[in-house]
RNA sequence: GCGCCCGUAGCUCAGUGGACAGAGCAUCGGCCUUCUAAGCCGAGGGUCGCAGGUUCGACCCCUGCCGGGCGCACCA
């Protein structure tokens, strides 16, 4: 449901009707729903529309469109600020409100300012983000920047939502991943002293790791070939575990993204929480012992199976560490948890849920968001990765080839959970096609304007001040109605965990800018325009034109200019949202 | 074999159970003497994978099938 202050109020003069209908025994139910009031599909029917009357036609024991005009009577005689309500098969119920109700709107939006469409639905709730975490073994690839820009936009719309969001990356520096990381950078720093190695099975073969070793073997006080391989080993796997994670932190930086909380898994084995979350679970019986190996009964809480949380060979299980560092999160005091995590992961969300409900929470306090994955195109042909072989494209090659801004919109552009293709040179393209710069146009045009505005002795004054009844025109109400419906957005799309509604909102609202950019002027034309186009060929193509001629007054100047400063706000507004920048100047 | 996700215009994708299913790209045809053309306008294009069911109403919910992806470890 749309939360815009105009929707909610005509849902509760909906609301009003019902009950007044009621009262005067002219409907029978005894509870009504909520109305659900959106934008009709097409603007001729009206300016909002609800569908209460087919809802409750059930309850009524009447045909939708008899029930709808009811309703329909009752809102004319008793609601002052509809100019029109209709009522369409099958049971629709549509309004059109008088002009000046939409102007509210600009109100609401000048008084809340970079606040416009927050909302209080989070209540305060602390929640805990967790996303990226990726092993640091190797530099962030393309995929992980999908999750990191997903991660960031949730952030910031949970924020906007009234919710307490702080945002974590797992490091997931123990296990053996790391070991293998320890003997891929020992085998190559052997390498380069000659020494005679084998490289390791699985190891990690990017030239990264090349460098790494040659960055140890430099800044290290240590010479390595002194030391006994085992302390070798250790030595590099930390230098390089370390490295890796600073250069994660840097790429994320420069990509916009920031973390609270860098969550070491290794600290949960030094600082025995680990043995504490499983002997908590033990207790209860949740944990036993079979076959030299130590499980989790998983299976209790609706998971297929129990699952191993320490191996015959003593070691403990990643779902060990899992279960751990799920047990601190909720200790810290968080309400909600939320973790983003790739699609390839999804089978491991039974598990993941199973452990909250062993410590008693319910279904609801664990949300996994899943990301699939990116197919990376270059002018539409596929670009080849191969992880094995350690060429794939980073998140820094991304970052330096498009930009920031642009990735992250092409990140949010689709739905987290369908699979992503990203087309290196149509986020390189600075034109119409390239749907950021659109939407980043639009904020950068209507800058502009103000500052020519401003030249010419056009000040924006405040809404209050503004002869906005000037506000007539097709293009300008339509304008403000998508504004008006930014607050109810934003809210589902926090409800939703979906913030590419927000992209797709932005691409709409930046495309009616355009249309009405277009179509009517702001500023009267500068003197000498006016002379060039006096002296110039009378119109003969007046028909094909699709300029709106009309005199512009000075109060339809300054109409435009408060209403287009509303629309600026909500732009700049959406694109924080999503964590794109909104550029003064292009 | 079991589980999860996806099948919507030539391509990439939107679409909280509501009206004649939308956008961008691509194709074709137009618009710069205008406050930013990084912009605008017009045209063509569809069995919403298939078949049932629930509903006053289904792209949306349920069941079955077909096609694609991904999972099903004492790996992480």
């Amino acid at each position: 449901m749309s939360a815009g202050i105009i929707q909610e109020q005509v849902a509760s003069a909906i609301t009003n009707a019902l009950l007044q209908a009621q009262q005067r025994g002219s409907l029978q139910s005894a509870h009504f729903p909520q109305p659900v009031v959106d934008f009709p599909k097409r603007e001729e029917w009206g300016d909002l529309s609800s569908s209460v009357a087919m809802l409750i036609a059930k309850q009524e024991k009447r045909p939708p469109l008899e029930v709808a005009h009811v309703i329909a009577d009752q809102l004319q005689a008793s609601c002052t600020f509809l100019e029109k309500v209709s009522v369409a098969p099958p049971g629709f119920l549509n309004v059109t409100l008088r002009p000046d109700c939409w102007l509210s709107v600009l109100e609401e939006i000048e008084r809340t300012g970079d606040r416009y469409g927050h909302s209080k639905i989070g209540q305060g709730q602390r929640v805990l983000l967790e996303f990226v975490s990726a092993n640091p073994t190797g530099p962030l690839h393309m995929g992980h920047g999908r999750g990191a820009a997903l991660g960031e936009a949730l952030a910031r719309l949970l924020r906007a939502a009234g919710y307490e969001v702080d945002k974590e990356y797992y490091i997931n520096d123990a296990g053996r991943q790391m070991k293998l990381l320890a003997d891929s950078v020992y085998a190559r720093y052997l390498e380069m002293h000659g020494r005679e190695c084998s490289f390791p099975e699985d190891g990690y073969h990017g030239d990264y790791i090349k460098t790494l070793a040659q960055a140890m073997d430099r800044e290290k006080s240590i010479h390595l070939l002194t030391l006994n391989p085992e302390d070798a080993r250790r030595e590099c796997g930390q230098w390089a575990s370390h490295e890796l994670v600073r250069a994660i932190k840097e790429d994320l930086a420069q990509f916009g993204v920031e973390f609270e909380t860098w969550y070491s898994e290794a600290s949960l084995f030094s600082s025995g929480r680990i043995q504490a979350a499983l002997h908590d679970l033990e207790q209860r019986d949740l944990v036993f012992t079979q076959d030299g190996a130590t499980w989790f009964r998983s299976s209790r809480f609706q998971d297929e199976k129990d699952r191993v949380v320490c191996k015959q060979d003593g070691d403990y299980t990643y779902l060990a560490s899992d279960i751990a560092y799920h047990f601190d999160k909720v200790r810290r005091g968080y309400e909600w948890l939320i973790n983003i995590w790739g699609a390839d992961h999804h089978g491991y969300v039974p598990r993941m849920q199973a452990v909250i409900k062993a410590f008693g929470y319910g279904d609801d306090c664990l949300r996994v968001v899943l990301v699939q994955m990116v197919r990376l195109l270059r002018g539409g042909k596929k670009v080849e990765m191969s992880k094995r072989a350690g060429e794939f494209v980073t998140l820094q090659d991304v970052v330096d080839e498009v930009g920031a801004d642009a990735a992250k919109f092409f990140f949010l552009m689709r739905r987290s959970d369908t699979h992503l293709e990203f087309d290196l040179e149509l986020a390189k393209k600075q034109s119409a096609e390239n749907p950021v710069y659109y939407v980043q146009y639009a904020h950068a045009r209507l800058a502009s304007l103000f500052r020519t505005a401003q030249e010419r002795g056009f000040f924006v004054s405040s809404v209050g001040g503004a002869p906005l009844s000037a506000l007539v025109q097709p293009e300008e109400i339509r304008l403000i109605k998508q504004l008006s419906s930014f607050p109810g957005l934003l809210e589902a799309s926090a409800k939703a965990l979906e913030p590419h509604r927000i992209t797709f909102y932005l691409l709409e609202l930046a495309g009616f800018l355009h249309v009405f950019y277009y179509k009517h002027r702001v500023l009267p034309p500068r003197v000498d325009d006016a002379k060039e186009e006096s002296s110039g060929e009378p119109d003969h193509d007046e028909e094909s034109s699709a300029l709106v001629r009309e005199v512009l007054s000075r109060e339809l100047t300054m109409a435009r200019l408060v209403l287009l400063k509303q629309v600026q706000t909500v732009i700049k507004n959406g694109l924080l949202l999503l964590g794109v920048s909104a550029p003064e100047k292009m």
